[in-house]
DNA sequence: AAGTGGTCTAGACCACCTT
DNA sequence: AGGTGGTCTAGACCACTTG
């Protein structure tokens, strides 16, 4: 007695998939919600065990929901934040002391943590950038609300920033854009390189990623005025959790 | 004689993926090369089918690979475009008659097609960024070397480019900016909200995204130099297709 | 203790692509 | 024709979370 599928419509996992999507997408289903679970699916659509996980895979690998082992699946929710990019590089935002983070925040709570300061040999893309064999590294987590967002290693040439605050864990009040102030050496010119793009396995494990969550991968080179690359910073973020701003003229 | 798991580490089939994806990242398999396929899987580690596909499909969600029916599972390659966001959108762009999109791609052979004008009543959203009810439509996709890369919606508020050429499948030189400019209110101002998420199928479809290729979602409002918005353009861009550049002072 | 998702086996039939 | 991935069934045991 065992019923052939014969369909060639769409397999029964993704109109099962289908279904719950709409549901979330219409409202019906709401941030924090919880979906039906395999058995519920099993017992619905008389479908085997693996045809239902198949279905909220789906909707799980879309970034929708979210599984939490022994409880449920449940949507997802999103509460970027708003990351300007070009207005929160202004001078005034470190030229008062205070760290460019906050440009971003707008008074969330944000702690930083795993920092880590070496001096290395730069690697071909590093060293090409910053016209510099030796730079000084500086890695470093960024949490708001106690969940982590994003990961960032900036690099900076180690013939400039030898002996300053820069090669310390803290860098005093403005962050490193005002030591290299101090040194004579202010960024007047940023370029920005934005990607999207599935997270490697340690990236997600450091932002906590749930499936289906892409980042954003923003590469971002400092220039003094006269055209010197003073720092390159490689940020991964969560893609869920933020949204990146630019505003220009024509 | 069923083997008991009991693994306390990594399950089997994440060990597998692991493996795999190491050669992939160190070279060992380039851009295009055939992956073991599920009955190579199968006999060298001695597992089911299923477990076999659960290795592959880490891989896939990932963006890694892409699978080809009756085929194989293959390396994904990666050629992005490279987009400038401030650059771009100069005047000296548009104002010779030029499109846009001539500033990104640098030669390469691109198509539009799928185009779509209509007159409508706006969204919640779309009517409170360009404070009107009414907007003309113009959807379109964007292909480079025969490939989809992008789609696009842009809104434009009704009252203004009624009777324009904006209104129209053709544009003429210079695209809906040189119209802009004819109409009196040439854009002087832009803002760009970058996100990065996973497809909707849709979106999945009309761009013939693999698994585990994430959008990113740009929103641009053009303002006049006056600071009315006589713009909004939606774009949903494939990630493998794209870097996005933005250039900005201190 | 009961329910949930996570992993795995051992089959089966299908559509598709390559040879 | 034979191999490939795509889908599905019908079980099983596990770890975890919740009541």
């Amino acid at each position: 007695m065992s019923e052939s599928p014969v369909t060639h419509e769409s397999p029964i996992y993704r109109r099962i998939a289908d279904g719950l999507r709409a549901r979330i997408l219409s409202g019906e289903l709401r941030d924090g919600d919880r979906l039906p679970g395999e058995n519920a699916l099993m017992a619905e659509h008389a479908i085997a065990r693996a045809t239902a996980r198949q279905a909220l895979a789906v909707l799980v690998n879309e970034g929708l929901a979210v599984p939490r082992r022994g409880s449920g699946v449940y949507v997802r929710l999103f509460k970027p934040i708003r990351r300007h990019g070009s207005r929160r590089l202004s001078r005034e935002q470190w030229g008062q002391g205070r760290s460019i983070w906050d440009a971003d925040t707008r008074g969330r709570a944000y702690t930083v943590d795993r920092v880590e300061v070496t001096r290395e040999r730069a690697g071909e893309d590093v060293a090409a950038v910053l016209e510099s064999a030796e730079v000084w590294v500086r890695r470093r987590r960024y949490c708001i609300d106690g969940r982590p967002v994003q990961l960032a290693t900036s690099y900076f040439p180690a013939h400039l920033v030898e002996g300053s605050a820069i090669t310390l864990p803290e860098t005093g009040p403005g962050g490193v854009y005002a030591r290299l102030g101090d040194l004579g050496t202010p960024p007047a010119h940023f370029t920005e390189e934005v990607r999207a793009r599935m997270p490697q396995p340690r990236e997600g494990v450091l932002l906590d990623l749930p499936g289906g969550t892409p980042v954003i991968a923003v590469s971002r080179t400092a220039y003094t005025a006269g055209g010197v690359p003073v720092e390159l910073n490689e940020m991964i973020m969560d893609s869920a959790a933020y949204v990146l701003q630019y505003d220009f003229d024509a």
